[in-house]
RNA sequence: GGUCUCGUGGCCGAGUGGCUAGGCAGAGGUCUGCAAAACCUCGUACGGCGGUUCGAAUCCGUCCGAGACCUCCA
């Protein structure tokens, strides 16, 4: 079932589903746009970094071998077009007066602790843009040395209009030059510019930037897109196999990082790209220009008013995973709860499973239902019909519990170890368990014992004490027809 | 204005030309000393209007509504 060969994944380049070949077989090169630190990193940025992080553990899963490249950007970009504008981190460190890279150490920090928290796996590398340099201004240079770019007074630009010439702008996002040409009519007040649609790959510096560096065209600082174009191309070669980021980095982002590949090396960058879609809050879009973000941290500690009580980073997880990574998706403290008790009751599969009765058959075909799970997986990462299918799974664990199936030992050993599988390593829910403290246990058993006896001298009195001061430690008793289990 | 996406039952959220998605919530039942859990049954959902078709929520057109991108953004 664990087959690489039936992987399919919608490739916004050609806006179809299509079957992954890998360049090499076996091998995985992926890159993905990570977070430019100015700031501490909001839920909608997660989600994304959730998602690749998801589809990372599937392909792992699966048995490739990936080369996991995630950016940090930490070298300041001028935030408009008109380029008069001071970039993010530099108007960060003003704000904060510290340095430019404090900012972005501060916050990278943070980060980091997020992505424990949300139980990201590392990525094999997390490369700075600022380390890069170096990279960036030899890309620049062959660009230029392929005619696709000028200098004009201490800043290169992108010439969009020879470039069109031999590749096709536009190719990722669907845009057309002449469209763009009409759309932006106004905010053409970048002089310097030949084409309205040339972008930056180098901007002389201004007297008041904090960060600067020095090039062949003099200080400055290197444009948005030219940092993914140099890393990619450092650690996964001039051409790989994944490139993958939020659907707001389509256009012009991506779209300019396709520019520079095929401008410096003349190829596509990437076989395959992988869009995620955006958080919402009151089905608009999470941003920091519209205020209406809310940081990870708070949700976990249960410090926005935006919903009603603290839930925690799995279930935040969780919920995430039940919505497919393209759609875009809401959270409410409805969702949120739904979520959390949904989690619960495949973790309480999880340890019933453990001590279920085997017989000599079983009454349902275990393949099939694993065979689902791969299935789901396979056609784009369809987390929500892999949990659907799951909680199948929880549903007939519960009924072989109740009596009403049976299942052999092998069968229900293949069941739990793929359950698992897809639980922990794939979907990322932390695998918090055999907590059940040595200590604790001893004197669970003899606490219930106590109240098994009490119960069968029908003290209710006694037992429903015991009971209920078991639920203020959180200690929750279930009386089942084998005996009484408690968590 | 241009390009594009979406509109599914109380909520979240998949999918599809005809066959029950799933979770949560709700109703009834089984079990239980009670409770919890579990299991069973139930609501007969696909924005409006046309069209294609034996048959459409699924394809086409149109209208309404929401959103994304076109400018920094995961």
């Amino acid at each position: 079932m664990k087959n690489q060969k039936d992987l399919f994944l919608y490739n916004t380049l050609s806006g179809k589903k299509e079957k992954m070949t890998p360049l090499v077989e076996g091998k995985i090169g992926m890159y993905v746009c990570g977070p430019t630190l100015y700031s501490e990193p909001h839920m909608g940025n997660m989600r994304t970094f959730i998602n690749f992080d998801m589809i990372y553990r599937y392909l792992l899963h699966l048995g490739f071998s990936v080369k996991y490249v995630r950016n940090i950007t930490d070298a300041g970009h001028i935030t408009n077009s008109l380029g008069n504008a001071e970039d993010a981190i530099g108007k960060a460190a003003k704000l904060e007066q510290i340095q430019p890279l404090e900012i972005v150490y501060k916050y990278n920090t943070k980060f980091q602790e997020l992505q424990k928290i949300y139980n990201l796996l590392p990525p094999s590398i997390e490369p700075t843009a600022t380390g890069h340099i170096q990279e960036q201004i030899e890309i620049i240079e062959k660009i230029i040395e392929n005619k696709f770019a000028y200098e004009v007074n201490g800043s290169v630009y992108f010439d969009v209009r020879a470039y069109s010439e031999k590749f096709q702008y536009g190719i990722l996002s669907g845009r057309k030059i002449d469209e763009l040409a009409e759309e932006t009519r106004e905010l053409n007040a970048q002089e310097e510019k030949r084409f309205f649609a040339d972008f930056a790959l180098w901007k002389k510096a201004n007297p008041e930037d904090m960060q600067i560096w020095r090039s062949p065209w003099g200080n400055g600082n290197p444009g948005w897109h030219i940092e993914c174009t140099a890393m990619s191309t450092k650690y996964l070669g001039a051409k790989f196999d994944i490139h993958g980021g939020g659907m707001d980095l389509k256009f012009p982002h991506h779209e300019d990082e396709i520019a520079q590949s095929c401008g410096s090396y003349g190829t596509q960058p990437a076989n395959y790209w992988l869009h995620a879609n955006m958080l919402n809050v009151n089905g608009q879009k999470m941003s920091k220009s519209l205020g209406n973000y809310f940081l990870p941290k708070e949700i976990i500690e249960g410090s926005t008013t935006i919903f009603d009580k603290a839930y925690d980073a799995t279930t935040v997880r969780f919920l995430m995973m039940q919505a497919h990574y393209r759609s875009n998706m809401d959270m409410s403290s409805e969702s949120l709860l739904a979520a959390e008790k949904g989690l619960q009751r495949m973790f309480e599969a999880v340890e019933l499973s453990k001590n279920l009765a085997l017989s000599e058959k079983s009454t349902f075909d275990v393949s099939e239902i694993v065979a689902s799970f791969y299935t789901a997986m396979n056609d784009d990462f369809n987390t929500p019909i892999l949990i659907a299918k799951m909680f199948d799974a929880v549903r007939l664990i519960n009924l072989i519990n109740d009596g009403k199936e049976t299942i052999t030992k092998a069968d229900l050993e293949t069941l739990i170890l793929e359950f698992k599988l897809f639980l922990f390593d794939v979907l990322g829910m932390p695998a918090n368990e055999s907590k059940s403290d040595n200590r604790l246990s001893p004197v669970m058993d003899l606490v219930l014992d106590l109240r098994q006896n009490a119960r069968g001298n029908k003290d209710w009195t006694t037992s429903d004490k015991i009971r209920d001061g078991l639920a203020v430690a959180g200690i929750v008793v279930k009386d089942g027809k084998d005996g009484t289990i408690w968590q």
